[in-house]
DNA sequence: TTGTAAGCGTTATCAG
DNA sequence: CTGATAACGCTTACAA
């Protein structure tokens, strides 16, 4: 690859004026800059950006870690992530945690050794600590750590629960089921709190047998939709808080025979190409996926340009309940 | 952060004793090593990356281009990619090019000045002339473009999809309808020749009006299927040759009241996460997506590493035929 | 207006 | 065995 300074000898110049036409960073009388562009072409000239990233500590790439890009959920926020990082400039570098903290952590000791110049982290856990902070803004997406001093960017998970729980509730449901996420996570607890106050609020019982312990996977949508249905007094409504495990429980309602919404009304979480062309078409609380990683990918983006210096920011993303076919209306009395 | 500069002061040492320790690259005195391994945990020195690159002329990144990591299929080989990656020490830029020519060459020649280590490319049309190529590794996958002298790494999509139609064939059905993909593409062209030389060797005849041109989207699955099951003596069984166009046709054949398989059968392209939760579940071509993504990784990395040097590689994976309930037999005579 | 030279943080070559 | 020192390719004072 040709260099500023063979383009330099070609041309007749010193490396300086050179890379003064590159950036047009000074005046260079037309005769020269017309022999350097001459040169740059004739050569095939391409910047050296890991020379430059050296000399102005700036390497125009954000880091990017999320638990799995399979989940279709995160594979929307990092094609927001990317959209804009492209607009501005940025190279998007991607890790996949599988929310195993230790992968986390190297992948982050990487991304400092890399010097990122910003890191959009969708934290594995909750309790994320980094010994020596990195020397790069971090915007937390999806998920807010136990620190409370950090920027983030996530949905209203509580609402989205609440209003999907509520909805059940108008319909005439009492015995509503819930498969949750992770355990630990902020968006489980979140979505279980949302649940847990509608419920409350409307003065239904909840049943515990009747709240499930999954794990986002579609497996655990599967066991724990199975335990739910084979219930003695089973619930007559489930509220299943994301798109694998949906999947899982319209398996398991399948292999039992049973139907959708006769037999149990879904509400499901997140909204991905199938959902509303599923049989029945699935009523699910709606996350701006795509709109979470452009946001904040224009708000690390603020902060590496240094744009955005003061305080912690907080965006907070609403999420809404679309209403279709997976959820029947009971008559009065029926349970 | 520290250099290794500050990391010699504090231990009294030469910065080649440093990087030496650092890099085990040559004996230190077991008195010096400690008094650099002290230095280092004290100062929480972390290598630059960026001074090692341009010193050492490897970045240990690797660049992919995808038409969209939204497409299911790509966000399992970009999945495949970043695991193998990883485990070698590399790490991967990604880049969506929406098949858009520009966009992926703007892409190429920011990862030519990033000075990735090696590219993976699922180019955008067919006809891919980079100029002055690059100099470094390229592995094409999943498309192979016109020009032949290159690596690639690809799904056997004829014969996925002679299978497909031949399955089709020996059920009874002869009235057979084709929703193929972006016209130009490589997996279009393979698809559509397996197709047809299917029906060919089984010597039932093409309709023309059963062929139709999608674009590998939920919309064009949706249009031509429509187009399809309108028509006067319509198809039997319809051939959808991938996940998107799939979810649309499946969603017309349901707005027009029709059954699947009952009133037309279906073999689809892809297998992903709810081909086999669909009523009926879906009979379908499952290509190794993520295998594709590790297996042009793993190549890709050889190749970097010098350790196949010889010949053009290239890696053909096979699909397979998953026979599930869309499509059922027909009873002799029936069309 | 243009050129010289220092320095970014490493690695690697050579003397000592 | 250890330490100077010269690159790597670029940007940017500063000098001419």
């Amino acid at each position: 690859m040709a260099t500023i300074r063979d383009i330099a000898k070609l041309a007749n110049v010193s490396i300086a004026t050179v890379s003064a036409v590159i950036n047009s960073s000074a005046y260079v009388s037309p005769l020269l800059k017309r022999r350097v562009t001459k040169a740059l072409k004739e050569l095939d000239y391409f910047p050296n950006d890991i020379a430059r990233s050296l000399r102005s500590k700036k390497t125009r790439s954000l880091g990017v870690i999320i638990p799995d890009i399979t989940n279709p959920f995160f594979t929307s926020v990092v094609r927001g992530i990317e959209d804009v990082a492209n607009n501005f400039g940025y190279t998007v570098i991607l890790c996949n945690s599988d929310e195993d903290h230790n992968k986390e952590k190297v992948y982050i000791n990487m991304l400092r050794s890399k010097h990122i110049d910003g890191l959009l982290l969708a934290a594995a856990g909750v309790n994320v600590k980094y010994g020596e902070s990195p020397n790069f803004p971090i915007i937390y997406i999806n998920r807010i750590p136990l620190n409370p001093n950090v920027d983030s960017v996530v949905v209203n998970n509580f609402k989205g629960a609440y209003e999907a729980t509520h909805y059940l509730i108008q319909l005439g449901h009492t015995r509503i089921g819930m498969i949750s996420g992770m355990p630990g996570l902020y968006t489980t607890t979140e979505r279980l709190r949302g649940y847990k106050e509608a419920m409350a609020s409307s003065k239904v019982s909840i049943v515990k047998d009747f709240l499930k312990q999954g794990d986002g996977r579609l497996a655990s949508g599967y066991e724990k939709g199975k335990e739910l249905l084979r219930l003695h007094k089973n619930p007559t409504a489930i509220f299943v808080t994301n798109n694998l495990m949906t999947l899982g429980l319209i398996k398991v309602i399948d292999e039992l025979h049973l139907l959708c919404p006769q037999d149990v009304s879904i509400v499901s979480f997140d909204e991905v190409e199938w959902t509303d062309v599923f049989h029945p078409k699935l009523t699910t609380v709606a996350q701006p996926a795509y709109e979470m990683g452009k946001q904040s990918a224009e708000l690390l983006i603020s902060r590496i340009e240094g744009k955005v210096t003061k305080g912690i920011k907080r965006i907070i993303l609403e999420p809404t309940l679309i209403i279709r076919e997976s959820c029947r209306k009971l008559s009065q009395g029926q349970n």
